[in-house]
DNA sequence: ACCTGAACACCGTTCAAGT
DNA sequence: ACCTGAACACCGTTCAAGT
């Protein structure tokens, strides 16, 4: 049976003779970020290799440097497509001037997309931040938040978000199927506890129960709101 | 020169036949993480490989693996000792009950040691965080913060920390010796900005010379004032 | 100009062999 | 029990050779 088209995993033509021949359509930068989206939300960023990625845009791994200077760059720019739509989502859901639902938002794309709050953590004042920046600072100023004031507020929500973002995916990553989330933070807290002698660890001991059962989504709404009044309170 | 014992960089005693041949001294766990911590300081994450680490303690590659798990596991055991030494610095410093001083000797040590911000934001409830945890929790119980606000507290300000640890290594990791700090900054913005049309930038643009021109730990410091104070108004 | 895929220079980690 | 160092299975990245 000779195939002489194929349609590749990305929707986009190529050519199958038994040899490996010269691609029928361009390989295009949009493209492979497409595809490097949905490898990473597949497998996490160690699924993400070059190999991998060229293998599913049915092309050599050098390819990809035609397009992308280095992985660097290709996870920032799906970073940056990740968290646009993940604003978009919130110009949907939220009427004007409400940084809850943006910030809500935002957190919802990192705990879904785990790779996503290790990369925004992990290059500084990256585009994808600046795109979060951006809102948050509108949105304040829609608040009717005075200018002055604008910068030091976007920049301690920002930070927030990034900090929960980098321990998001605490469970996931450690506990297999016996460990829930509940109890791998119970672990980390008793072995943290169990550091000592040099001090003890009163609050921690203290809060133990809280942090065990607590609610990612519900403490990031929490630390929001203390924010938010902080700001208001000047 | 027959040379029979040597000091080792670490100062333990090794011999040093032509061959290579048993240590004199064991290797310890304590030893290694000393000398992880001395390389992760002077050449960030990608100096500390094992067979650098190796070197420097005169040993074979595998040896490290009696005693650390793996990399990870090493990395980790590095942050506590430097969040530990943050905190102690600490103690010495400032008044209890003082959290800006707490928070500002940990956005020191994390900005002197650009290792360990990223190290911090990668690996979730890691015993190092729990640390922090820990000491903001009992400073702010210290503060007369009630027992049911704590913990929420106590999130947002280690979350802050977390956050700025993320983005403070900008300037230092891209630029070269011809772009300072702030020249990157603003062309980060500035290829933020460009980056349109989809979107303008209306934020960014208005505050990009505040961008340009703040410091990192003065906005770090305005961000805990603001946290605080959101906390104190409930 | 773009693509191919083998080759290069590294990694972390393992493991048979030694003491 | 601990250590040694070669070997293994990967990476990201480069580049001569093709179209």
């Amino acid at each position: 049976m000779e195939r002489r088209s194929d349609l590749c995993q990305d929707g986009s033509m190529i050519d199958s003779h038994p040899r490996a021949e010269r691609r029928v359509v361009a390989l295009s930068r949009e493209q492979i970020i497409r595809a490097a989206v949905a490898i990473l939300d597949d497998g996490g960023i160690d699924a993400l290799t070059f190999r991998a990625l060229a293998a599913r845009l049915s092309t050599g791994a050098g390819a990809i440097y035609h397009h992308v200077a280095n992985k660097g760059d290709l996870v920032a720019a799906a970073a940056v497509d990740a968290v646009s739509s993940a604003l978009t989502q919130a110009d949907d859901d939220a009427a004007h001037g409400d940084i809850r639902a943006v910030m809500l938002s935002a957190f919802d794309a990192i705990s879904t997309r785990r790779w996503l709050g290790t990369q925004l953590a992990s290059a500084p004042w990256q585009p994808a931040v600046l795109l979060l920046f951006e809102r948050v600072g509108s949105e304040l100023d829609a608040m009717g938040i005075p200018e002055a004031s604008q910068f030091d507020a976007a920049s301690v929500l920002v930070h927030h978000l990034l900090g929960i973002a980098s321990q998001v995916d605490a469970g996931n990553r450690l506990s297999g199927r016996h460990t829930g989330r509940q109890s791998f933070l119970e672990s980390a807290t008793a072995a943290a506890i169990s550091l000592g002698p040099p001090v003890a660890y009163p609050f921690l001991t203290r809060i133990s129960s809280q942090l065990a059962h607590h609610d990612d989504r519900d403490q990031f709404q929490a630390g929001v709101d203390i924010i938010v009044s902080g700001v208001m309170a000047r």
